[in-house]
DNA sequence: GTCTGGTGTTACTGGCGGGTAACTTCACGC
DNA sequence: GCGTGAAGTTACCCGCCAGTAACACCAGAC
């Protein structure tokens, strides 16, 4: 383990040790710890093969202090991903907000989506493992994906029609820098040599590039 | 369950019953259809959600018959990832073999492994889970895995240098378009309205774009 | 000092599922 | 018909780990 995933696995540890003692914020912020604790630990081993022990700990606790705080190991997966696509969601209502062309507001999303998700110590690394959740889970993260989903492709047409982009099938258009960046929380560590943003920003690159106008190669 | 995938299903199951009798080749073809059929399950369900009764009763049989072809439900998923680092190292060297520009070379490796990938029923689906293989498993792919990323990075430099190409980190950019190739595999589907490939030129065509010369639009 | 509620622990249960032992059946050579 | 080995089954074991029960400690209130 590197120093910089020390300090962050120490800093997570951490807030839950110094959440201030007695009040209601304190419930709140012990349970974010955890689940970002949990959220890194699943990104490092997979759901399964991490045990609420392990999580435990790493939150120098016992694991039935966790149970005071998530119902079940399950829960503790769907905030993850809960979290996860509210970056998602965040991150396109920012760049929505910001205005610009339909593809401004595509490479902000891009952006603004890995930076959060690279930058959220614990999170960042959940988004696979679907299958994992329970079925009810699944079904209500994937429908927030698919309002993504959906979003994007409109985002996509428009720019088709204004010519900012070349012709192309905005479905698998999507899944293409969707699987890009997606991908990213699967090789990304903190103590790479190139941070978040970096990473954001010349992903972001990528993705308009992938959707420009080019001449067929084929 | 889609027709399709019922015939793809009762494909495998049937190439486990109709292997000729007595052969030595007899135990290759089922220890392959057993791969396969597990391939699938694991696509769709997971790997720790994936019981070995599960497979069995797929093909037809029991539990322990699946002992006599393979030792342990770790050596299946191995199998699994063999498959599929080698389909992207097939379609690597066709890529070699046929020569043409950096970037040519780059697409064509593209669209091979896709193509295979989607094609080889029930293999298509297991490239995530790294972390469900025993580590000795999983540095051997890795290796292997590393090995073409590293042949990938030398092509983009090639391009570059070429003048094929816009500048960029040669490092992101083979993560950004492995990471949507590989994305594949979570949403294909043989039913889908698209076939493999046609996906894999689609796909193939992004990657190339996502290189393509381009002003910096931030 | 003792009651109360929250914080934390140790020590257990119970089920799931990978893996196996031991038995049966069948095909085939002779 | 009979020995032999492969094909296939039933019925079991056993380790792991999510989840829980029951107890211990320690505030502060009064």
């Amino acid at each position: 383990m590197t120093d910089q995933e020390n300090d962050n696995r120490d800093e997570i540890a951490d807030a839950w040790h110094t959440a201030p003692e007695g009040s209601s914020r304190r419930h709140d912020i012990r349970r974010l710890s955890l689940i970002q604790a949990a959220g890194r630990a699943f990104g490092r081993k997979g759901f399964h093969r991490t045990t609420l022990d392990e999580i435990a700990r790493e939150l120098s606790v016992t694991k039935p202090m966790l149970y005071r705080y998530v119902r079940s190991k399950q829960e503790i997966l769907y905030e993850c991903h809960r979290m996860a696509v509210g970056m998602a969601e965040e991150a396109l209502a920012e760049a929505e907000r910001r205005g610009g062309s339909a593809l401004d507001r595509i490479a902000g999303f891009a952006e603004g989506y890995i930076d959060r998700t690279t930058t959220a110590l614990g999170t960042c690394v959940v988004l696979t493992e679907y299958y994992s959740m329970t079925p009810e889970d699944t079904e209500r993260i994937q429908q927030r994906r698919r309002a993504i989903d959906t979003r994007l492709r409109e985002l996509l047409a428009q720019a088709m029609d204004d010519g900012e982009i070349a012709p192309c099938d905005p479905k698998l258009a999507v899944f293409f820098f969707m699987g890009a960046i997606n991908g990213v929380n699967r090789w990304f560590s903190d103590d790479g040599e190139r941070d978040g943003n970096e990473i954001a920003r010349v992903f972001a690159d990528h993705v308009v590039a992938s959707l420009s106008p080019r001449k067929s190669r084929m």
